[in-house]
DNA sequence: TTGAAAGCGATACCAT
DNA sequence: ATGGTATCGCTTTCAA
């Protein structure tokens, strides 16, 4: 079988054309006769040619590529974002370079490295400094993805503060639930800062005091089992676990349940994202959905649009909208609610 | 700041000597006298100069990049894999390429195109058809994952089969079970396919009749519950429940539990990959640990190997070694094993 | 020790 | 309509 080692020239030399046909003949650019057109694509056939990405990339200064870069890898969350990152850069032909921060210190310097080999970056919201994020910003565009950086970034994120706070209110006026503890750590990323603020934004509004500390912890199921035995070891059961997602969410129903412990009716548990687990436990999961992978496919849209015309650059931010989706775990008689 | 758009010629320029000065003191090969040297140093340090991927890459024939092939992500699994692989590709330098076949038919063109652009692919088990990796294989370095290819295509993966038959005679003999019913799709991935095996070879070790068809449901959490679900309905309740992997033994574990049932009292559940969750949840998950980083590292530095001296090619097939974990949900008594 | 120059593979401009 | 050739950024002989 011919294969990837043919080169224009040789493809060229079959035909009896030069190097300068074969590329207008495969990009379909200026003027070919019907008849070098035929004998150059036949040589293309059959040789099986394609033109090699890096002469290319090199010529046109382009790599054909976005890189993606998250902090570190988790559950279905994480899934769905690198998903529909991906099917969304791989219908606009661009391939798709990641880059895992996690635990590593050097990481601002490996970011840096990835913005030379690829058209364009998306940034995981706290995955690394503003500052990294502004040198990047200086060499390609930039997108940050669940979370801002600096001002002049774009953003796609999801509506946090407003939900969380709809949730908490929720539990607070519906339920009529004092002492709510929030489970997640505000400082580990952006998502979890917003939705603490908006936990903390219901009890301002309604009066109340102030809400206890978070209970910080990461964002898996095991944190939220580690979460809920920290809570249930204080001997007061809290009436209500508000946790900072769905995962620790699922992992403190299991951590309680383990306990001999009811939900709803001893403690409430509600989570954030909706994965689809959510809908599945008993009780199922009351929690706000977020759009997940559409959230991801739309910071690679606008990733490729700015990569395509540098001019369509915007600070904007996309937000996508959220929903409350109360289901059995707030206490709520489990309706029809899928 | 003077960031990338600096090139070898550039410097050369600043610091009064030729490119192919500039390149021998970057890479520190050749004689260069100690003033030249430091002149050169001096430049590339005042404008923050390195060198292009994409000439190093073209002059070079390498493209310092690796690609990892997968059919779609899900949950605690996947992420485990792409962490160890790239964080084993990152300490070599090589940028990781991701490509996820998921739901495209094209996968196959995908894949080859990839080709071109890395200096060698990782393929899980089960991804593209075998055809597709004999193609691919005839242009770069592969090496399989979790699973097999055709047999010149070395891969790694872990000890299925007579895990998954020690862990079945587990059930049949120490805790006397009978009837068990196995939930995944041996067609869906090679992994799937040789725990089914050890499943079945236990029953013919021990003069059994072969078990009943398996429940063919998918890999994740509500594959498991949903599986749970189908056997449940069949109004007889299975004595044990035996799953291709912890996910949806998690799942199972909702379900039934959901549904009022007791584990391990009512009917025993087990799963295979030991992942975090798994020691947490209540009754604790009996299972087969597989070291899923370690594999995934391992497939990248035999990769990496392969590709810094393709002399060192072997089609060997690295199998890693897995171990039963015993715990709560067999109907053992919870003992001190974590 | 250093520089000039020939590639690497493709694109695009300028002639013809 | 087609070919020759400079160019992209770097590495690597080959001379000097």
């Amino acid at each position: 079988m011919g294969n990837s080692r043919m080169t224009a020239r040789e493809i060229a030399r079959l035909a009896g054309v030069s190097v300068a046909t074969v590329s207008r003949v495969w990009n379909g650019v200026g003027q070919v006769s019907e008849e070098t057109r035929r004998r150059v694509l036949e040589a293309i056939e059959a040789h099986g040619y394609r033109p090699d990405h890096l002469g290319k990339a090199l010529a046109a200064g382009r790599h054909n590529a976005v890189g993606l870069v998250f902090p570190g890898l988790s559950g279905p969350y994480f899934s769905e974002l690198i998903q529909g990152f991906e099917s969304e850069a791989v219908q606009s032909r661009a391939s798709v370079h990641i880059l895992c921060t996690h635990l590593r210190e050097d990481s601002d310097d490996q970011v840096i490295e990835m913005a030379r080999r690829v058209d364009g970056i998306t940034v995981l919201g706290g995955t690394i400094s503003d500052d990294a994020v502004r040198r990047l910003a200086d060499m390609v565009p930039v997108v940050m993805l669940a979370g801002s950086g600096p001002d002049q970034v774009p953003a796609v994120r999801a509506e946090n503060t407003a939900a969380m706070a709809e949730l908490t209110r929720h539990l607070l006026v519906e339920h009529g639930l004092r002492n709510l503890a929030f489970v997640g750590n505000p400082d580990g990323s952006p998502d979890v800062s917003e939705r603490w603020a908006g936990f903390r934004a219901a009890h301002d509004e309604l009066g109340l005091p102030p809400p206890a500390p978070p209970i910080r912890v990461g964002l898996q199921q095991p944190d939220g089992v580690y979460a809920a035995e920290r809570l249930l070891e204080r001997g007061t059961v809290p009436p209500a676990i508000v946790c900072a997602n769905d995962e620790t969410a699922l992992g403190a129903l299991v951590g309680v349940l383990g306990r001999g412990l009811r939900v709803p009716r001893d403690v409430v548990i509600t989570g954030f994202d909706d994965v689809p687990m959510s809908a599945l436990v008993s009780p199922p999961l009351t929690t706000v959905r977020q759009p997940i992978r559409e959230l991801a496919a739309e910071a690679a849209r606008r990733l490729l649009t700015t990569v395509a015309d540098p001019a369509a650059a915007s600070p904007e931010h996309t937000v996508l909208p959220t929903t409350v989706v109360i289901r059995g775990s707030c206490g709520c008689p489990v309706g029809p609610n899928p």
